[in-house]
This record gives C-alpha cells, structure tokens and sequence, in this order.
DNA sequence: CGCTATGCATTAAGGAAACTAATGCACAGG
DNA sequence: CCTGTGCATTAGTTTCCTTAATGCATAGCG
C-alpha cells in the first residue's frame, strides 16, 4: 500500500508514454524509434504494453500509415504538455542563465485575478526575468511539502511556520452591475459558492444571523475562476474578497451585492524558498511582491 | 541530426525524473524507493545520473536529512505538474467514464480572454462535461501535426484543409479608457507589440499610410495575454482584435485607441477531431462552439 | 560522552526486464 | 504481379536493477 502523500500508482511506465508521444508525433514507429534511438520493435512493443495498460486502443493500425484513435488523440497532448514543461524546465538548467528563471507555484484564481494583472509591472521592473508559472492540480494532499517559490491559499493552522502571511480578506458577494437591474434579491438570485472555502453563502448568512435555508440551490463552482467570470457575465452571484476581485471591482465590472462581509479564514501565503534557494530572481520577485502587497 | 518536428533531445531519462519527484516529495531515498518499488541504491542511483546529467545538484545530503537545493526546488514543481498532468489525463481512461471528458488545446489568449468568460455558459448547458484545458508551450514547430481538439491561432495557409474558420478579425489598437487622459498621441504613447503576429504596429500605420518610425521603441510582449493586462493597466497601448478584446471593450476595461483597423492574417480555427474520435464531450462542445460563435 | 540506529554512497555479482535482430505478414504503388 | 514499406512477433543479447555487503557520518539516547 502506498504511504500517504502517495504515487501516482496508475502512471505507466513514462517509457512507453515516451513511445506513445513520439509515436503520436510521427505517425509511425519506425520514425519514432529512430529518434529515441531505439528499433520499430521496442516501439511497437512500448505502445502495445500501454495499451493494455489503459484499456484502450491509442492507434489505429492501417496497413502502411498509423492514425491516432479517439483515445489517443485525447491522450496525446496531455503527454504532449507534460513532456514540453520538462524540456521547458530542463532547458533552464542545460541553458546556463539560471539566475533568470523563477519557477512560481500558485492557484489559478490568484494567477488570474492577482497576478496577470500586476505581471506587466514586474517585468517592466525586471525585463529580464523569465516566470515559469506552474498552476498544480489542486490537491492538498499531494503538495504537503513545497519546493520552489509558492504561494499558497488556505487556513494559517495548515501553514508551516516559516510561511508568511500575504493576504488578509474578508469575503462578501459580488456581481456584474446591472445583475437583477440592480437591485439584488438573494432570495431570487443564482447563488455561486466555491468548494471546499470557508467564505461561504451558508457562513455569510449565518455571519449576520439572517435567515437562509437555500443551501440547497447553491451553484457550486471548483475554482473561484469559474464562479468569478460567471458573475462578471452576469450569470449570479458569486462569493469574492478583495484580493482577487480587487481589480475587477475598480473596473466596474464587478459591485458588491451587499455591504456586509466576513472574515475569510483562508489566506494567502508565500512559502518562502529556502535561504540557500535564493536566485536573483527569486529575489527579484519577492522584492518586487512586497511592495505590491499592502502589510497586512 | 534530430527530425523536424524534432524529439526534445534534451529531456532526462524519465525513470530519473521519477527517481527525483519521488525523493523530493518524500525528503528520502529510501522511502522514495518504497514507493516506486525500488531499492535504495537504485534511487540513489538515479538521482546522481540526473545532477550529472543537469551539471546541477538537485539535493542537499545532510547526514540523516535530505534538503532540495536551490536548483532542486525550481526543478521539483516543473516534475511535480507534468506527472499530476500525465496522471489526471490517465485517470480518465482508467477511471471509466470517458466520454465526458475533452480535452481541449488552445492557447493562452484565448483561453483567458475569449473562453473563461464563456465557459460559465458552457457549463450551464452541459453540467456533466470535464474539460481540460491544455494550453501548450508556444512552438510552432513542434505542433505541426494536432491531436485532440485543438483551437489553433495562425494563417489560413498554415492550416490543414479540414481547419474550420472560427474568427475573422480586423485589428486596432486598444488601450485603457484614462490612458494619456483620453486624447492618445501614438506619438508619445507606449506601444505594446505582440510577437510574431502580423497585427503589429508597423502594418498598422502602414495600412493608413501613415509615417512611422518608431520601430524601435516598441515593447514588444511575447504573447497578448501579456500585451493586453498591460493595456487594460494603462501601460501602454496595445494592438488588439474582436475575439480577444470584445468582452474587455464592452466592459469599458479598453477602448480602442483609433477607428482605423486593419485585417488580421491570423484566424482562429478548430482543427476538428477526426469523426472517428468523437465522443458526447467532443460534440457537446462543438455544437456549443457553434451557436457561441458568429458565423465567418 | 560514547553507543547505537538511521540513512546515504558505493561496490560486485546474479537475475529480470528491455532492447535488438531477424523474420513474417499485409497491402500500397508501379 | 511483383516489390517495397511498415507493423507484429519471437528468440537471443544487453542493459539495468536487485541483492547483499560495507563504509561513512551523525542524531538521538542512555
């Protein structure tokens, strides 16, 4: 049984998927073996064994041509991107200018709402930095232990000690301006939560000890990306907090639906690199992070 | 000599890789061997073949302690994403239900400026779809032949026959409403350019027989996302064209800069899945393409 | 302050898995 | 109809991993 924190046990072999990739690319095997400097029958042997792997067939097999299945052609340029960020992230060491790249670690929503807008700031700061953003597959459990630059969304107790506090938000709803023509009824409106967050529509209310029994129409969105743009296209309303509904509120193109917020437990924090992990950029960045954060 | 469309040559043998994620995760070899069902020396093994390999080392031996180097630690996430990458897209062959899941590659513009607004929308109308969005590491090169659905950015001539026109855009210059207090001179103003597109600032001025020699004092952004937050954060002046800047124009986030525009070479197409590949999430999303998109 | 236990590095020899080479088969193209 | 191309398959060889033993450094403990 694998320990906590645990494998992707159901990764193939990465051989094979190396087969399948260059496979995919050329749409033979006899061309794929001669560029991973291997024959036609490893190849043709690595795509079988994934094949049973998955269950499925990758390629259809015509007499002189090979064509991608269905499953296959959904495969590949999962693989495909895989494959492209290792050679992307293996080129900054082989390439030699190190100190430039950063590799930063953060959720969507906050690569999104937060970073992409202030990211020309950076770079005219530092024009010679080159951001690696990596947006994991959110699943705590898995990313116990960070590396890299990272910040992270969530509760202070699920913080190690050394992490430090970006952020300090309350929630509140938000919406696109004309949403209800103005006039929000929240007993009406199409309420958008974000799961697993402790800003909530059942804690709001309950914030404020006004009555609320709609839990059960709750549209629930995985990401506050999703519930985010929905508001802003006017589809309902959606639970925010200044750091990432911030810019979109200056703009306009979000309102509060109401003046009342709570306290988001949920934070925004900076793992920091270890000391001896410090690169000119990753001091640049977090020079440049602290003058665009308010102290909190 | 490496084919077209060429192998990353560059890229460590992938049981290295695996070798490395697992020891990093676990801060240790031996329980890194644990998990991958190998011995202690074989990772042991592994993780030197890959610091030699990257001319880098990738841990910090302490006595009874592992620690990820400077290097380590940028290195890590890049692994961590691919296999997560690798391991979901596996999930969801092994995990059955494969019919619902697409998954869609575009580039980065389009997938924040033209697709997160809508996918609300998208999601309302078929709750069950699980799409991944792919948007691959910009190289033409290597992304001659497609796989998947994929909405290609390009020139009508560099597509393949069975490509399907989505877009038809003229370009201007676009930038926030308060830039240079609303009276924009082109010839003070920061001019934000986006790499390797026809959309530029010379074709622009050219198009109205207009002088321009400011060539070199463009900033030049190497993808819109970038030249567009610019813009909207009142940085510069960015060019621009329907598909990407419409919903940040109705917003009144950007105004276009000048009445006059231009053709764009570029286009957006699908490259449609062949019909064999098609599966409910495959149609679902292009029958809600179709009726989302003006016809061309 | 030693003693012991833990964890990484290294080596050599046996064995399992992977790759090669050789061959078979199917069918496009001339 | 013949030939050449490309994938499949099997038997043989190489490579790589395991096993096992050993060294080393030091953290934790009595």
């Amino acid at each position: 049984m694998p320990p906590p924190g645990s494998p992707p046990s159901s990764l193939p072999p990465l051989t094979w998927l190396r087969a399948f990739e260059a496979s995919a690319r050329h749409l033979s095997f006899t061309r794929a073996a001669a560029e991973l400097n291997l024959t036609q029958s490893a190849i043709s042997q690595h795509v079988r064994s994934l094949e049973n792997f998955l269950g499925r067939e990758l390629f259809i097999r015509k007499t002189r041509a090979l064509e991608l299945s269905e499953a296959g052609a959904n495969y590949m340029p999962i693989v495909r991107e895989a494959f492209d960020l290792i050679a992307a992230g293996t080129q900054a060491f082989t390439g030699g200018d190190q100190g430039r790249h950063l590799v930063l670690q953060c959720n969507m929503a906050f690569s999104v709402f937060w970073l992409s807008p202030r990211l020309p700031r950076l770079y005219a700061r530092f024009p010679w930095l080159v951001l690696n953003i990596v947006t994991p597959i959110w699943d705590p459990e898995r990313h116990a232990s960070s590396a890299g630059t990272e910040i992270r969304f969530g509760r202070p107790n699920d913080m190690s000690a050394a992490a430090v506090r970006l952020t300090r938000d309350r929630f509140y709803p938000v919406c696109a301006p004309g949403y209800q023509g103005g006039a929000v009824d929240f007993s009406t409106a199409t309420l958008l939560d974000c799961a697993g967050v402790t800003g909530s529509w059942g804690a709001w209310f309950k914030s404020q000890n006004r009555p609320f029994d709609r839990n059960h129409e709750i549209s629930l969105a995985s990401t506050y990306v999703i519930a985010m743009t929905a508001a802003v296209n006017g589809a309902g309303i959606s639970m925010s907090h200044d750091t990432l509904a911030g810019g979109l509120l200056e703009s306009g193109q979000l309102v509060r639906a109401s003046d009342h917020s709570a306290e988001q437990l949920e934070s925004y924090f900076l793992m920091p690199p270890p000391s001896h992990a410090s690169t000119p950029a990753s001091r640049a960045f977090l020079e440049w992070l602290e003058g665009e954060l308010p102290p909190v």
